[in-house]
DNA sequence: ATCCGGAGTTGATGCGCTTCAATCCTATGA
DNA sequence: TCATAGGATTGAAGCGCATCAACTCCGGAT
């Protein structure tokens, strides 16, 4: 296992600090590898300026005379020299960071939620601060505690609990933040959150379009957000059309779980021709349980994703899904965000992205 | 769109600062919200002691007797006061912050590294900072000049690029690093990977022993190291078996590739009866490809995939792979990072994860 | 009664940066 | 020739925290 010790051991005598005429201070300042980092100070030594000009050269913010620019780059190029990243978040009060929290980062929507707002803050000079919080309430708050307490510039978060104004506003701490997928109804702050409504609309709407009556909906957590508005969009699409819902359940949005709530479903009299279900994840899930239960898909029952995860193209028949453009809310909520840095009393807004329906090989006409 | 100003608008006038009596002195220090943050000096003037005291309180580093103790810590909460992080990042010389770089935070696979690293490093008190690369070498290079440029404690980083030691010796600035899935022979710092010969050892052995002899290869990127040392391990198990590879092909490590990838192999003369394949997203896709073809999996072809991610278990048949323990490789990376911390000097290591055969539906015997 | 030692505490100093009032310098107009 | 304006530059004063030499107590030893 162990391949020997690093060269640097070799040497650990000849650290500055001990010899005669060494002209450092009191305080010898080195980083971790022990040598001593060139600060701004050193920088203008080298230029012959004074460190207020090499700060100007820095951060452009007044103007410099061509030729002491030409000196301040060269010593800064000569030194290798680079802003200490602490000292500058202390003196500007920002950290060019933001902290984000997704529900399930092994989620591929999730994933590419953060993806996207990655890019986009990137762009923008800011680093993630990153943490899944698997749907777990204390995870949240304690990820929002971090975040607070290293005090990110913005957070963008998709988070389960039902947190109000008031508690996020003390748990902020004067960040602003970014709601994905609220749960909150009386946020009054930026939000990001796909339509759906709309989108279980589009799926229902299918199925009753091939001749489908009875439709089944399995589902994830009670707490999650999505969840809640998903069977809400499932039942009054139903109720729209004058059908009512032939079953409904719920578990995790997790493969498992759709799998498990599929049998429950088999198991049951509900005879539903048709099943949507609250992710493309739980859908995979029920599909897989129905094929091995030796049910034809779409023949004897249809099923409806929701996501339109890549993954859906990878089973046999193919799943029929209503997209989420993921990437594309992660982009939106970091656009958000950053408009909110420029503008911080602005008046807030409230994205809502639609999907549309994927007709793929999971759904047809019912069987009789 | 937009919900109206938040309240904080209607009283923008009075901040402090333009007051009479104001105390506040020449530089009204306020966080974005408009409200001065406590300091420490603050905390010591409500409890009646002097800042250093405050300090040993919240750090710990000296006694400090109970009375005071508790004056202080009254004090604290008094005032809801907390550290301000960048100036506590800039006299400790540490951020308490890790930089990660996984290929593509979307495949499964990567998104279980990163959580299984992010609960350890949380755990210990560390955040992280978090980068996609997308396997391309400028993304990779510029995570890692960020993480330089904001003085990251370590790194964990799964990179493609073959970066030798001396390069990453000046972009990693002292902090120590921890490679997964390290392509750099040369490196010689602390690295996790997984055993991919061995993993592919066992992939071929099941294959060899029901009967195959003519077994093709689909892989991701060449660049990727993981690519290549799968290719080795499979290529030099067949050799150990006597046989010779029946098609070998690379593209990337998606299913659509997968899919095209297992087209080709169709279309050629390979006349392979068993496919390996460089992950399980590659799998998945070869398998939709043979399955659209109207070819019996496993009775007319074998597919074994490498990874073993939730997903496998979707498709009909499932899919039989080598196990890849991602979230254990994330929490080791983790791991050697932190002893490394506690012990800069220390011997490097390198952990290798051995997976294990888990064969389901995609592979039985040969049809000849 | 005096000294000593250690536990607690103090407060000035500095981390590396930004800011800004004060200063310097040069070119222009009177 | 001298005042003046404006651009360029300086340097000291912090930002909020950790550190540590120096200091204060106080009980026990001499």
């Amino acid at each position: 296992m162990s391949k020997g010790l690093q060269q640097t051991t070799l040497n650990r005598e000849d650290e500055p600090g001990w010899g005669v005429g060494s002209d450092a201070g009191p305080t010898p300042i080195r980083a971790r590898g022990g040598k001593r980092l060139p600060t701004m100070a050193d920088v203008a030594r080298e230029a012959g300026v004074s460190t207020g000009t090499v700060s100007n050269v820095l951060s452009g913010a007044r103007r410099v005379a061509p030729g002491t620019l030409r000196k301040v780059e060269r010593a800064i190029r000569e030194l290798d020299y680079r802003p200490n990243f602490a000292a500058r978040s202390l003196m500007r009060r920002q950290t060019m960071t933001v902290g984000m929290i997704v529900p399930d980062i092994v989620n591929p929507v999730f994933a590419g939620l953060l993806s996207g707002a990655e890019d986009a803050l990137s762009q923008a000079g800011y680093a993630v601060l990153f943490g899944s919080s698997q749907n777990r309430i204390e995870k949240e708050r304690r990820y929002l505690e971090t975040f607070r307490d290293r005090q990110v510039d913005g957070m963008i978060i998709d988070i389960a609990s039902d947190t109000d104004d008031a508690e996020l506003a003390t748990l902020r701490a004067g960040a602003p933040i970014v709601l994905v997928d609220h749960a909150t109804p009386a946020w009054s702050g930026d939000s990001v959150r796909s339509d759906d409504e709309h989108g279980m609309a589009l799926a229902v709407d299918h199925l009753v379009g091939l001749g489908h009556r009875r439709i089944a909906l399995v589902n994830g957590e009670a707490i999650v957000t999505g969840a809640v508005r998903r069977q809400f969009g499932f039942e009054s699409r139903l109720a729209h059309h004058g059908l009512e819902p032939a079953w409904i359940s719920s578990g995790t949005f997790t493969m498992s779980s759709g799998h498990e709530q599929a049998g429950a479903l088999l198991a049951s009299d509900a005879q539903a021709t048709a099943v949507c279900a609250g992710n493309d994840v739980l859908a995979l899930g029920a599909l897989s349980a129905f094929l091995e239960a030796g049910i034809d898909v779409p023949g004897s029952i249809s099923v409806v994703g929701y996501d339109d995860i890549e993954f859906d193209l990878a089973v046999m028949p193919k799943l029929s899904t209503v997209t989420q453009p993921m990437r594309a809310m992660g982009m939106a909520a970091a656009r958000l965000l950053l408009q909110r840095f420029e503008e911080p009393e602005g008046p807030s807004q409230a994205v809502k992205l639609q999907g549309r329906l994927v007709v793929r090989e999971s759904t047809g006409p019912p069987s009789v």
